[in-house]
RNA sequence: GGCGGCGUAGCUCAGUCGGUGAGAGCGCUCGACUCAUAAUCGAGAGGUCGGCAGUUCGAGUCUGCCCGCCGCUACCA
């Protein structure tokens, strides 16, 4: 097999820490991915990078009085670390600031405007006279005409959670100035969606094994009609307009929504570019026989499902997503939870104080593929604990101790093969293909549990056979259970290598040196020397502060 | 309010096209073993599958209504 598959990752934004739920809603699931196709031999593109425009970015900047770039300058390289301490593999994490993101991205601008669905509008905004800006619904603030509620933002108010549009509001202020706003025509290029339902809803339709949360919340979208969306707004941090179009007066960008998604295209030139081959971006681009995975949290269906795949329809000969495996959210103690229970706390917390194969299994383990899911401190270690070290951890350690022992720390060698010696040998092949075929399917906690299924079936084959006691009552056959344990475990190595990569070629020095050779059960020679053996993983004992603590 | 998803054992979750007595991991109880990081293996207890009504020979699985949680609702992305 040699796929081109484009492995695409949400863009965060660079304006503070990430936790454990953008880990476990794109980062993670997309690096197993990433890491099992590399290893079966596809061409992996996996990119990303940091959103540098947008809300969250320029309201931290005007809170602290700096530059939004300043802002981006200091998280950018604390997301980077993370990806380091985690073994999140990109081949390119860059960021949204490049003149090359700009290039490109007033490259669909300019296709779209050619084809007539970038088209200028006008429409009518609230200013505020005093400070003589245009205000983003957020900063329109009044009474909310449901409840009454009198600090009600324009966009939604806080105290009925109604969505709300900045003219349903009864004496609507200004938050910069507390200024009565005026509602003032301004000129915006908008994005004309409609012109690409038919097309965006027939491909959606024919996709298969999407999730059925992304598929039917795209159609519904559709269904109930793309509006014309503004791509443009009234700011002075974001992607120019491109100089011929920048015809609507001043202080006017490209809003983020619309050149974030870009970046996914952007990067894989930039990576191009960096690799020293300027046009290799087209082969995840604009050969057909790629595929493409965006790995996004559900809050970003809409932008991949529908958005991205007709911006690129509009613009037309690159490739749509093959698939969109958004995840759904994690929470923590109902999502509502303060930083000090946890929800708060960065990766970065846990990369201090975990084992990166450790965290990356528990959050592996639960990954929020169909829905919510809970997690806390306690089930972190819990995962750790009594899955990941009970059982695949000490299979490795009690198999390679006792063959160490009695063999002179060298693989054994197998007399013939029982029909259980052989029966346990199949079962770990056959994992191997099972857990291939949920990996492609993008069902990685179904493959980590099958993985650990497997491990538990070595683990029975030992209880069974007590190599312990024939390496003594029967040398021979002790010798051939511990092979075949070996042997085993090393089919398993290749199975958890994807999810848990810095103890995998730990585990392959052990076992004698094997070389990394595909997704099949590696061949260990007899007579090969074991490395130094000791455990994979360390149990967690109670030196972690946990959610209490 | 509208749209989508979800609500299954103490906890975290699986249940494909409706069909023999509803599953897994962990926890718990009991037992086996003792090579191994007090790890492993086996057995057992534990569920009116959110609620009500309906379709069907038969529904966790389909339909309607209700309750709860999450997301989106186009100026957060």
């Amino acid at each position: 097999m040699n796929r081109p598959i484009l492995v695409a990752v949400a863009w965060p934004y660079a304006s503070g820490s990430l936790h454990l739920g953008h880990l476990a809603g794109a980062y993670l699931p997309a690096d197993i991915f990433a890491r099992y196709h590399r290893l079966i031999g596809n061409r992996v593109l996996m990119v990303s990078g940091s959103d540098g425009h947008g809300t969250p970015i320029t309201v931290r900047a005007d809170q602290e009085g700096v530059s939004p770039h300043e802002i981006v300058d200091r998280y950018h390289p604390e997301i980077v670390g993370y990806w380091d301490a985690l073994g999140i593999s990109f081949d390119l994490f860059t960021t949204t600031l490049t003149d090359n993101h700009r290039d490109v991205t007033w490259d669909i601008f300019r296709a779209h405007r050619e084809r007539g669905t970038i088209v200028e509008e006008e429409s009518l905004q609230f200013y505020d006279p005093q400070a003589q800006r245009f205000l983003p619904d957020r900063y329109v603030e009044g009474t909310c005409p449901h409840c009454g509620y009198d600090q009600a933002r324009g966009d939604q108010c806080d105290n009925c959670g109604r969505t709300l549009d900045p003219t349903d509001l009864i004496n609507p202020r200004s938050r910069l100035s507390g200024a009565s706003p005026i509602q003032r025509a301004t000129k915006h290029w908008f994005l004309r969606l409609a012109a690409f339902s038919d097309e965006v809803k027939a491909w959606l339709e024919e996709q298969e094994g999407w999730r059925k949360h992304v598929k039917n919340w795209a159609l519904g979208m559709i269904d109930e009609g793309l509006p014309d969306r503004a791509i443009t707004r009234d700011l002075n941090w974001g992607v120019p307009i491109p100089p011929e179009a920048d015809t609507l007066g001043e202080g006017k960008r490209i809003y983020v929504w619309f050149e974030a998604v870009i970046g996914y295209l952007s990067a894989a030139k930039e990576w191009a570019q960096i690799q020293g081959t300027p046009e290799a971006w087209r082969d995840w681009w604009q050969n057909p026989e790629a595929e493409s995975y965006y790995f996004v949290g559900k809050d970003n269906i809409p932008f991949h499902a529908v958005i991205w795949p007709a911006m690129l329809l509009g613009y037309g000969d690159h490739n749509l997503p093959t698939n969109v495996p958004a995840n759904q959210y994690v929470t923590f103690k109902g999502a509502k939870a303060s930083k000090s229970k946890g929800v708060g706390r960065s990766i970065g917390w846990y990369a201090e104080r975990f084992e990166p194969d450790a965290l990356r299994y528990a959050i592996a383990s639960v990954l929020p593929e169909q829905n919510d899911t809970e997690l806390t401190d306690d089930e972190i270690i819990r995962r750790i604990n009594e899955e990941l070290v009970a059982t695949w951890g000490n299979l490795v350690n009690r198999v390679l101790t006792i063959t160490t022992r009695n063999f002179d720390g060298r693989v054994p060698t197998p007399a013939a093969l029982t029909d259980d010696d052989q029966a346990v040998l199949d079962a770990v092949d056959r994992g191997l293909t099972e857990i291939a075929r949920l990996i492609e399917q993008v069902e990685l906690r179904a493959g980590l549990r099958m993985a650990m299924d497997t491990a538990t079936a070595v683990n029975v084959y030992l209880n069974a056979h007590e190599p312990w006691k024939l390496v003594t009552s029967d040398p021979d056959r002790g010798a051939t259970v511990l092979w075949v344990a070996i042997a085993a475990i090393a089919g398993l190595g290749v199975a958890f290598s994807p999810y848990l990569p810095f103890t995998a070629p730990t585990l392959r020095s052990m076992l004698g040196g094997i070389d990394e050779n595909g997704w099949v059960r590696p061949k260990v020679a007899a007579g090969a020397s074991l490395g130094q053996v000791a455990p994979l993983f360390q149990k967690i004992m109670n030196d972690i502060p946990t959610d209490d603590g």
